[in-house]
RNA sequence: GCCGAGGUGGCGAAACCGGCAGACGCGCGAGCCUCAAAAGCUCGUGAGGGCAACCUCAUGAGAGUUCGAUUCUCUCCCUCGGCACCA
């Protein structure tokens, strides 16, 4: 026998709709509404699924840790915004077109409607009033008109590049889309494509994306780590090397920038090393015997993918170009040289080799003979570079350093900066590792760049007047790669905007991370038709009070959201620096140590779970399995101690409820497993009772404070056999008490069954819009403890004393307690440490 | 290499501010119920020793601070995640 989910459930879901219990409601300026509320909003939000179809249990585990907080906020009397909608842009949807000839637009419309409904299976607390689809036009004409601002403001551009190319999904990925060299979606190494395409210029924002990282105090300190990593600040100089007079090379005097970290190794500079695709290369060999050869091997390392060459490890491949450059400090000359381990993408694309202090150019130059010169000798050890086997980065006293010399190389760093500044031989410098971001793609089932090229205009933007540029239905996805809009003539020929002639559209769509850098400002006002939100909405909500979601976005998504705030808050839009005030990054669900995936055959799907144990059961289990940031390890059988439960307090309730609310002892009832026999109250259980209770409210509302559901849960078990013991002996009255309140806190876990039992213990109100259970310290204080006593540190007895028991009482009981007596052997205690309440540790 | 998170029973995990290590749950064992099974219920369950009351050991390893350390400090080992020829 068990409790009646599958009717309980539907039935409870459809109340709650109708009741309309979870919608936000702004507030109306000169209305009393306002007084239902506590003073402060809360905006709970779950980041928004891509509509795959099916929920998966990475899904249910997001959803649910964001379920129960929204409803213990709403049962706290905040007014919660709890949104949900679909990041329904994406390749999957075009892939299905291809391999089922569907359109994408009815293939995601379908996915969508199956998600919906299993996230409604789930009794989810959503404002479906407030959904919204990026794919739908209302939506993604705000994407274009957002690009259009950031175009007129210079932040998009267009511009060629070697970027990221994924040969499998036939379109350029951004860095922050590469996962070691890797595409993100499928895995197939990426290679480097010289393509114009556009561009967003996050770099603007490097400095600000850095320093507000320290704003976000209630970040989990990995993400943040990884953002300061992704963004990258390296402080040096850049430093002019000039290419030598009187060399072969024309235009000599030319400069060649370099950036270090290290100025105050630049008189060890025994070579200048350039990146292979660095423009000079090509100037410094024409004409130069080893003209053939260095542009055979920068052809060769220019086609090798980035993982290709940093798989190559320390061989570091290289050759002399043919031409010197001088050093500006001393007017050296010194070889230029062209090698692979300079990257053209940091810093200038070019290096002064410092061999003896940096470990890269010192296996350099060992293995091509060029000269080792110390410039800051070592503590200790041989000063000749000779017997070293590797570089000395370390700081030590500057020689070979002209008036330097001698000097303490710690502050050298600043002293020859300084002083090179001051001769304007370099300049104190910051250089990002932040890359501007790519967002075109060449796909079609994402938003249309609004530009329009013509041959007398050249890149012409969309008037506003004309957005949204509709993505049109009727196209051929072939999967053959190229832009299918561009084999649309409809599409592509167009008039310009300016001049009314002929002129073609940009046929690129954008990466579908635009679309979900700024959607949970939509959410704020997803119906507002004349600007992406309404600013006075945004202000009320923002910024999201509590934001949920995976890892897997620590830089993507939660970078780019970043931005996009901060670049909506410098147009005037709104008046925040983050988004994201808080930030929960869930565990991933796993099977057997592993992701759950199709390819490993061990996903559980929940909808059967939900057959077979009821939403509620799933919920309480996936909760209770792990604390919400640790990996949580799916087991079929563990799910069961969920159920049962459940069950219980199924049980106990409908005991209670058939003995009235005066105990009595009632008949077994018929078909229980377990009837719970009720006997009349007996000495003190009422107020034992009444005790447990108001505890167990203190800990299961501080754990839903703190995230920390799995022990709120344990808690509530502890409570409900509490509750059973109770009853049993009889407790009077209390019982009934007791268990409302086990309802009541048991509401946010298992928001169906506690509902049914709550209409069933006589209450019309919903639990939903109830709100949350208050404690009574006073309550809580206990007339005896349980006192611990130890002998040298080590348990040796237990005494129950009375609370606030003084320390003299307790002293003089622990020393008559025989079982301390016997570890005394006659000798007097050297120490007494006492803890009220709790311990007393005797020392001998 | 750099950055971050971790290491506690057979398993998932608890332990507030330094004060009973292992709550709660799974699994396992015994029992009840049953013609039997499933379900359900009751009790037990870190390791070792003892008939028992009890004793010893135990939170990755080693040291330190302390009356007392899973918790604080140092050294080391291992696992996971991110970045990585970043000048």
């Amino acid at each position: 026998m068990s409790y009646p989910f599958n009717e309980i459930e539907p039935k409870w879901q459809r109340r709650w709709e109708e009741a309309g219990v979870f919608r936000a409601i702004s507030p109306v300026p000169g209305t009393a509404e306002g007084t239902r509320y506590r003073e402060r909003e809360y905006y709970l939000l779950e980041m928004f699924p891509y509509p795959s179809g099916r929920i998966h249990m990475g899904h249910v585990r997001n959803y649910t840790i964001g379920d129960v907080l929204a409803r213990f906020r709403f049962a706290q009397g905040y007014r919660v915004l709890h949104p949900m909608g679909f990041d329904a842009f994406g390749q999957p949807a075009e892939n299905a077109a291809i391999k089922q000839g569907v359109d994408p637009a009815t293939w995601t419309d379908r996915c969508v409607q199956q998600m919906r409904e299993g996230l409604k299976r789930l009794g989810f607390s959503y404002d479906w009033n407030r959904e919204v689809a990026t794919c739908d036009p209302a939506y993604y004409r705000w994407n274009q008109w957002i690009f259009l601002k950031m175009f007129e403001k210079g932040l998009a551009y267009r511009a060629g590049a070697a970027v990221n190319w994924c040969p499998s999904c036939k379109t350029t990925l951004a860095n922050e889309e590469v996962i070691q060299g890797n595409c993100w979606r499928c895995s197939t190494a990426v290679e480097p494509k010289e393509l114009e395409q556009w561009f967003l210029k996050i770099s603007a924002y490097a400095e600000p994306l850095l320093a507000d990282l320290g704003k976000l105090s209630d970040w989990p300190e990995r993400v943040i780590a990884m953002q300061r990593n992704w963004i990258g600040r390296s402080e040096g100089v850049e430093i002019w090397f000039t290419v030598q007079a009187g060399s072969p090379v024309q235009d000599s005097g030319k400069r060649i920038p370099v950036f270090t970290t290290r100025p105050d190794t630049i008189f060890g500079a025994t070579y200048v090393v350039l990146a292979c695709e660095h423009p000079l290369v090509e100037e410094l060999i024409r004409g130069k015997p080893q003209e053939a050869q260095v542009r055979q091997f920068v052809e060769r390392v220019s086609r090798r993918s980035k993982q290709d060459r940093a798989a190559e490890g320390v061989k570091k491949e290289g050759l002399f170009t043919g031409g010197y450059a001088i050093n500006p400090v001393n007017g050296e000359v010194v070889p230029i040289w062209v090698a692979d381990y300079v990257l053209m993408e940091y810093g200038t694309g070019a290096i002064m080799a410092v061999p003896a202090h940096d470990q890269r150019d010192f296996l350099f130059a060992r293995e091509h003979k060029l000269p080792i010169r110390v410039v800051i000798r070592p503590p200790e050890g041989d000063p000749d570079p000779k017997s070293w086997s590797e570089a000395f980065e370390g700081e030590g006293t500057q020689v070979n350093s002209a008036q330097f010399d001698e000097l303490p190389s710690t502050g050298g760093k600043r002293r020859i900066a300084a002083w090179m500044e001051e001769k304007k031989t370099g300049k104190r410098t910051i250089h990002w590792r932040l890359r501007d971001w790519l967002i075109s793609r060449q796909r079609y089932w994402g938003t249309p760049i609004p530009i329009i090229y013509c041959s007398a205009c050249g890149v012409v933007p969309v008037p506003d007047d004309q957005l949204p540029v509709i993505l049109p239905k009727e196209v051929s996805i072939t999967g053959e790669g190229g832009s299918p809009l561009g084999k649309m003539k409809s599409f592509v020929e167009t008039t310009c905007p300016r001049c009314r002639k002929p002129a073609r559209r940009e046929t690129d769509t954008m990466a579908t991370f635009f679309d979900s850098s700024w959607y949970f400002l939509r959410f704020c006002s997803p119906k507002e038709s004349t600007l992406p939100f309404d600013p006075k909405e945004a202000e009320f909500w923002m910024p999201v009070d509590q934001y949920i979601g995976g890892i897997e976005h620590a830089i993507l998504h939660l970078l780019y959201s970043r931005f996009f705030t901060k670049f909506l808050r410098d147009i005037g839009l709104l008046k925040l620096d983050e988004p994201f005030a808080r930030l929960l990054t869930q565990g991933m669900v796993l099977k057997e140590g592993e992701v759950m995936s199709k390819s490993k055959g061990n996903v559980v799907d929940p909808d059967g779970v939900i057959q077979r144990y009821g939403a509620d059961t799933l919920r309480l289990f996936i909760l209770f399995a792990a604390p919400p940031e640790d990996s949580l390890e799916w087991n079929d059988n563990a799910i069961d101690g969920s159920w049962r439960f459940l069950n219980r307090v199924w049980e106990l309730v409908e005991s209670v409820i058939a003995a009235g609310s005066v105990p009595v002892r009632p008949e077994p009832v018929e078909g229980r497993t377990r009837p719970i026999t009720l006997r009349e109250p007996q000495g003190d259980r009422t107020a034992q009772l009444r005790r447990v209770t108001h505890a167990a409210i203190k800990r299961v509302t501080g754990d839903l404070e703190s995230f920390k559901f799995n022990t709120a849960i344990s808690a509530l078990m502890e409570f409900r056999s509490a509750i059973e013991k109770s009853a049993a002996q009889g407790s009077g009255p209390d019982v009934r008490g007791a268990v409302e309140a086990l309802v009541h806190l048991l509401n946010p876990f298992a928001p169906h069954m506690t509902e049914e039992l709550w209409a069933r213990l006589g209450h019309r109100e919903m639990l939903a819009g109830k709100s949350w259970p208050a404690y009574e310290a006073a309550l809580l204080e206990e007339k005896e403890v349980t006192l611990v006593v130890q002998v040298n540190g080590k348990v040796r007895s237990r005494l129950t004393v009375p609370a606030g028991s003084s320390s003299e009482d307790l002293k003089a009981k622990v020393l008559a307690d025989p079982a301390v007596r016997k570890w005394l052997d006659g000798k007097p205690p050297k120490q007494m440490v006492v803890v009220p309440n709790r311990l007393v540790n005797v020392v001998v």
